[in-house]
This record gives structure tokens, C-alpha cells and sequence, in this order.
DNA sequence: GATCTACTGACACAGTCGTTTCAGTAGACG
DNA sequence: CGTCTACTGAAACGACTGTGTCAGTAGATC
């Protein structure tokens, strides 16, 4: 049998566990085999074999990080979603955005995402436009029914992820967690009328 | 002279605005001095000379690259700003990047912001905290003075930001620039209270 | 003409990259 | 015992990387 394409395995997601700890750390872009494999205790032939590729073993490794993310969208897809309402998911969103334990993770995300928007092809295909489409529906999830379809309520939960991101942006850099959170909690209800206001 | 420290030359200026254009397309993270050099006509030995360092060359790019945003941001700073306010100011920007004209430049701004987090040393240091230190001065500029230095005008530049960023995230993913604009106008004012609200 | 500056071409260096080839070893199963 | 599967080590391949070395050339200035 050929070693074409990537195949489940015991060792195989162990030494992805541990790709996956080297990657939140070193990041993404210029991930390569041979250093990769030392900080796992392997070997670059291994990764070869079990992933196929370097593009099998970055997608993998996307992939793994997502899962880190579904876990984060689990709660708000169960039980009576709907019933969260926007306002009350941005703000378990953010809760968990601004969790220093969760930057690593997050920092990938940026770069996959950045990476996905200059190089369209290869393992990183899709990656960006996908997130979108994820978290949309998502908040769509937590919008009442009646507001679900409309117009408005496409830009509400549009709106609500642009204030996730762009302030998740603003954090990763400065990392002032108050001022940015004072930002989020100024939409999602803070006090009175949301959004930049002229006096 | 030894080679060391880039320089100001004619010669330069020209191979730059080459490059610059090259950058836009094809990306900054895995820019390699020879494809770039036989794309501008010239040679990696030239490079070397002009910029003195790969490094020298991608700081000269950010730099350029810095340039064109500040040709977006100068007419907000001029004249009386303050008299614009925050909401017309966002509308304003957004109307700037909406553009498809601007969308290579944005996708390397993206590229390079996520690049300076990842690895916050070498050419890309700072970059990241610079444009939202940047921005944060530009809006607040368009603030009335009596809420400039408020700890609620704090938090509502820094929302502005955060909504600006994170559409442009979704448009560069998205290309879906009525979906995301109509996002961005529901915070300006574009029908009564802001924010995504509950029902 | 001599000299100096700005720029350039050709080439080599040492290193890293992804990938391949060949040759194994350990364990399960017949 | 033999055989099959899963995994591994060592070494090499050609391509590409940033950088250095040496030798130029065109034009301005004295």
C-alpha cells in the first residue's frame, strides 16, 4: 500500500497532540519538518509517513485547532440557544476570547486566517471563509426565530463577529484586556445605546 | 563605505515601488530575494546593496505599505476633525476599505499584523501594536474634546476599531461587501440604537 | 585623463527545505 | 516457523535560501 494519504492512528494523533503544542508556540507559517520532528521526539520520515505530506501535517494541525474552537462553540449550540439572545453570547464569546490561556491558540487562528487570505491554494484553502461561515451560524443560533432570517438580523450577527474579531485583534496585540473589554461591554449592553456615538 | 544601513537613492525608490507592487500580489511571508529581484529587473546582489539585508527590504516594504494607509488617514486628520465625530468617521474608513482597489494592500496589512504576533522580533516587530496605537490616536482625533480622554470615549474608539477590523476581516474572507457594509452602517447610525441588541 | 561614487553581473558558500530510497525492527497472527 | 502490518533510522537527492566575494561598468567631478 502506498503512503499517500494521511491515516488514523494511535501514534498518529499522538504525535499530533504533541505537533499541535509545538505549533502554538512556534507558530505556522514557517513550520518545518526537521524541527517539528526533534521537539516531538521523532523523526521528519515519520511525520512523512503518517501525514503524507507537510501539507497533510498543517492541515492536520489546522484541523486539531479547530477542534480547540468547537469546544468553545459546543455550549452555545446546545440547549435552548436561541434563548441566549446575541448580547448574552458576545460576552461568553469574548469571556472566552480574553482568557489568557486561550492566546496560543489564538494566535494561530490570526495566521491561518491572514495566511488563507494571501495564499488561497494548498492546505491552508478555504480556512478564512470557512471560520466566517462557522461562527454566523453560530450567532444565528442565538438570535430569536424572528429575527433569524431577516436582513437585520443577518447584519446583527455580522456586526457581532466584527466586534469579536476586531477587538480580539486589538487584544492579541496590545493585550490591554480592560480597555478592550470595556469595548465589547459597551455593545453588548454596558450602558444604554451601543455603538461609537457623536456625544 | 561598508554596506550596512539602507539608503535614500533614486535607484532605490524605483526598485522599491517594484517590489512594493510584487509584495501586494504574492505576499510578504514567504518573499524570497531572487523571484523579487528577477520580477523587478534586477538582481539579488542589487537588493542586497540597495537594502543592505532581506530584513532591510521588508522593513522598507511595511514602511511602504504604512504609507499608502497614511494617505487614507491624513484627511481625517486634518482640518477641524474633531467637528466629524466618531460615527461619520467609521463610515468614512469603511467606505475606504470597502474598495476593492484597496483589497491587496488590506490583505497584506492582515498579512503582516498576524505575522508581527506570531513572531514579534525582526522586520515585523511592533507592527501589530503600532497600527492600533495609530488608529486609536486617528479616532480619537475625530472625538469631541469633551469625551476625548473619558474613559467611555476610551471604549468607544476602541469599538470603532474593533467593528472597522473585524468587517474587514469578513469582507477579505467573504468578498460579501453588502452584507458586511450593511454591518458596519447599523453601528453608524443607520437605523437607531446600535449594536446587536436583543429582539 | 584620473578618480570617485553608484550601481551591477557572475558565481560560490554553507545551510535548510521537502521528499525519496533503502533497509530495517517489533509485534500480532497464521 | 513465516508473514504481514505498523512504524522507524540513516542517508541522500535536487532545489532553494540569504549572504559574501571579486570584479567590473557608466557617469559625474576634478
Amino acid at each position: 500500500m502506498t503512503e499517500e494519504s494521511t491515516r488514523p492512528s494511535a501514534r498518529r494523533t499522538e504525535l499530533l497532540e504533541a505537533a499541535y503544542a509545538y505549533a502554538l508556540e512556534h507558530g505556522l507559517t514557517d513550520l518545518s519538518l526537521r524541527p517539528v520532528a526533534a521537539a516531538v521526539g521523532s523523526s521528519p520520515r515519520v511525520l512523512m509517513f503518517l501525514f503524507g505530506n507537510k501539507d497533510g501535517l498543517v492541515r492536520a494541525l489546522l484541523a486539531r485547532a479547530r477542534a480547540d474552537e468547537v469546544a468553545l462553540v459546543e455550549p452555545l449550540r446546545d440547549r435552548q440557544a436561541e434563548a441566549i439572545g446575541l448580547e448574552a453570547a458576545v460576552e461568553r464569546v469574548w469571556a472566552w476570547l480574553a482568557d489568557p490561556k486561550h492566546r496560543p491558540l489564538l494566535r494561530l487562528w490570526a495566521e491561518a486566517y491572514a495566511r488563507s487570505l494571501v495564499e488561497p491554494d494548498g492546505a491552508w484553502a478555504g480556512f478564512a471563509e470557512a471560520t466566517v461561515r462557522d461562527w454566523l451560524g453560530v450567532l444565528a443560533g442565538c438570535q430569536p426565530e424572528n429575527e433569524r432570517d431577516t436582513a437585520d438580523g443577518v447584519a446583527r450577527r455580522t456586526l457581532a463577529l466584527a466586534v469579536l474579531r476586531g477587538a480580539l485583534l486589538d487584544l492579541l496585540a496590545t493585550g490591554e484586556t480592560e480597555r478592550v473589554g470595556a469595548a465589547v461591554r459597551g455593545v453588548t449592553g454596558g450602558g444604554g445605546c451601543a455603538g461609537p456615538a457623536t456625544t
